[in-house]
DNA sequence: TATTTGGTATGCTATATAACATAAAAACAA
DNA sequence: TTGTTTTTATGTTATATAGCATACCAAATA
């Protein structure tokens, strides 16, 4: 139970975590209510018609959100990572969930339970205004992601969503290979194309020395080549 | 004066308001640090890149709120509504617009100063919970949006965006024509389409039956086949 | 070892939809 | 009135991208 308490704490402690403005006895509070699951590749966090059962804080591992459109087409609508929240859209909305999430590599997902967390927002306000403030930000994404993906042509779209995954996830030691491996599908899944096409593109990226491909392992090679693929759609 | 506090407290009154929550003193106070102000049809509310300096809430009439994206195409993200909030996201992100807001008709809105509103969700974590269920609402509306757009086709999207302007604006007298009239441009940029397939598609639906048109204002005629027509993509 | 399976790669074809052109109709201004 | 702009309408062409077929490779399995 120790470790457990840890891998949760980390999600209550982090600098940049919401819960951050809690004082210490409430913070203390909450991690012996917190639950941690493991999670290995692959394996669903839950599912499009489940309903919530609390708040889910990310607290290792990579999961990539995703909605099932017209012949069973999935769309990738949000990539998380540690410590940000899962799944809480629908919990808020009080609304089963109208997205998937699986893990993209083995995680550990903490849970606060649906009461627990409705208490301490009815009780914080400070911690109410920082959901606020993330809920906003999620959502300009949100928008600007529709007009990127109904706008832009493929390059840019696959441009554009290799730059999303290095800002989300960030670099490996050399500064350059992206730090998540997806499949060519779920890049495809992400920048609304065909798998072909994104194998297809992703091959012309890197013949044109914008990037290097190993198996799943994307380095970026040419940042400001790819900025401008991005920006001209 | 006395117009403009009546038109404001409509905003707070409404048995759908989030402020409904508020006590009597709080509500008193909170009209009286509104602002109401007229904007003619085409007028704008605000523009993408300026700073929000308050919560706007649609008292009167009609607001599409849109990003410009690839070569000035502008893509409508939302469709406002009276009693409801415009430019709230920028304002909450504590960012600048990421998207413009036009009034489509003659329209009132009630600014309640940033300061004001951030004060009273700090004092009132029951609002609080309320706005963060609305943008979670929203969220999840937006999500859907983006699947649609990017993977029904022409006919579906089209349809869809009618069955939606119904949902949001309702039928008029003869609970038949939408009560709202867009251009067909506006149509097109809320379909994610250019105007001559707004235009033909719409011709196509109504020498199907589906619809009636005399010019802005559409009729359903069918709106069984309309949802199919959504539904199948 | 052989065999299956899942992912990757690449070429060809079909098609949905954008782009363009033209014109009629409606709204607006002089 | 007449002219001018905006909106709506419709036909034609061009093209981006989906869809399909085939093949290769690597990992897992028998």
């Amino acid at each position: 139970m120790i470790n457990q308490n840890t891998i949760c704490r980390y999600c209550i402690d982090r600098e940049d975590s919401v819960f951050n403005v809690l004082d210490e006895e409430t913070k203390e509070d909450l991690a012996e209510n917190m639950i941690s699951t493991h999670y290995k590749k692959g394996e669903i966090l839950y599912k499009e018609g489940d309903v919530p059962t609390g708040l889910i804080c990310l607290a290792d591992g990579k999961v990539k959100v995703f909605k099932e459109g017209v012949g069973a087409r999935e769309q990738i609508i949000r990539m998380a990572k540690p410590i940000g929240f899962v799944g809480y859209r629908a919990l808020f909305a009080n609304d089963y969930y109208s997205s998937s999430a699986v893990a993209i590599e083995d995680s550990i997902a903490c849970l606060i339970e649906k009461k627990k967390i409705f208490d301490l927002l009815q009780k914080n306000s400070e911690l109410s205004l920082r959901i606020i403030r993330y809920m906003a930000v999620e959502l300009g994404f949100a928008n600007t992601r529709t007009v990127t993906l109904t706008q832009k042509h493929i390059r840019g779209r696959l441009a554009e969503s290799l730059i999303f995954l290095k800002d989300t996830y960030g670099f490996a030691e050399d500064k350059a290979t992206i730090k998540v491996y997806l499949s060519r599908e779920d890049l495809a899944n992400l920048s609304n194309m065909t798998t072909s096409n994104a194998i297809r593109t992703l091959s012309t990226f890197a013949s044109e020395g914008v990037i290097a491909i190993n198996a799943r392992k994307i380095k970026i090679l040419d940042i400001k080549t790819l900025e401008n693929i991005s920006n001209l759609g």
